[in-house]
DNA sequence: GCTTATCCTACTAAAAGAGTTGGTTATTTA
DNA sequence: TAAATAACCAACTCTTTTAGTAGGATAAGC
């Protein structure tokens, strides 16, 4: 497990997804707007997202990305494990470069201690956040303050969080 | 919070330090040796981990570092935001770049989750992880694999955990 | 005065992160 | 059927971070 702004994109791009995507797929254009992501980063990313079955695509006018599970089946854990899933060779692959000729075991340590902030995030699914976010969502309404209704738009829903505190 | 292999490599020394550190201060050369980092590295970690306080120096022969507190005391988080506290500025320092004008949202949600991940975090302290591996050094020496007595070899103790499992 | 070891600065090679460019394919709509 | 849309794909670039080197200075013990 690692957490770089890679991961950070990442979630919230699907967070978005999980917002905005209400009825019909949603497009990475829209996506890069609202978030302020670049659109290429975004193509990156959701390729991988796809690879590991979290979105699906629909192709030509009009599509764009839609979650492949209820929100509350996707955590944290898998969208942040599906975009770093490439380079993820952290422990030495068993070639036995470490000092005691055995199989690197040192990096074990590591891996024990990420397994459990893993678990920890695990438990923490988009439904989760929604619901969380959603709440603020409709005292934004209230508020009148974002223009663009239909679209929602994170920013704006942390903005609001931070007027609560 | 950022989970990278920085903050690996000063767990695993820290832990090491607890574990070996019993009598009198442990030099880098020392940590160096068990757990494969190379010296310079360490230098610079520990120079880290000294301004935040994580560990103390004794200069000249004989000299090296010790916690500063006890292992109870200090936990994961502690040493892992302690390495990586230079170019923390994941957020953009409420420059006011982000499309609103007002000062960088959106990444409070990371910031949030980050949050949450640091209180996990802080429950792990040295004292949690040395109490773990010290019941497996006991069953380790008792098998006696490895030679040099008086160090206790990280990568030899998760060895002994692999060959429980 | 020699050795040990922390302390300190600067530099460097390699990797990862983030983004750009320039396409192609599939699908809808006019 | 042609144009527009938007996913798909590959290669390349720029920047930052990682990990490590090199070369010392300072402090303490023998």
């Amino acid at each position: 497990m690692k957490l770089t702004t890679r991961g950070r994109y990442a979630v919230t791009a699907m967070l978005d997804l999980a917002l905005n995507g209400g009825q019909g797929p949603i497009s990475l254009a829209a996506i890069s707007q609202r978030q302020n992501i670049s659109l290429s980063y975004l193509e990156q990313l959701f390729a991988k997202l796809r690879k590991n079955d979290l979105v699906a695509s629909v192709r030509g006018p009009g599509g764009g990305y839609r979650l492949s599970r209820a929100r509350e089946q996707i955590n944290v854990a898998d969208i942040i494990s599906a975009v770093n899933e490439s380079t993820d060779s952290t422990s030495c692959q068993g070639k036995g470069d470490c000092q005691n000729g055995k199989p690197c075991l040192t990096h074990q340590l590591w891996d024990d201690l990420s397994q459990q902030i893993h678990t920890f995030l695990s438990g923490i699914s988009l439904g989760t956040l929604t619901e969380r976010r959603e709440v603020k969502a409709v005292s934004e309404r209230q508020i009148k303050l974002s223009a663009e209704d239909g679209d929602v738009n994170i920013e704006a829903l942390i903005n609001a969080k931070a007027l609560d505190l």
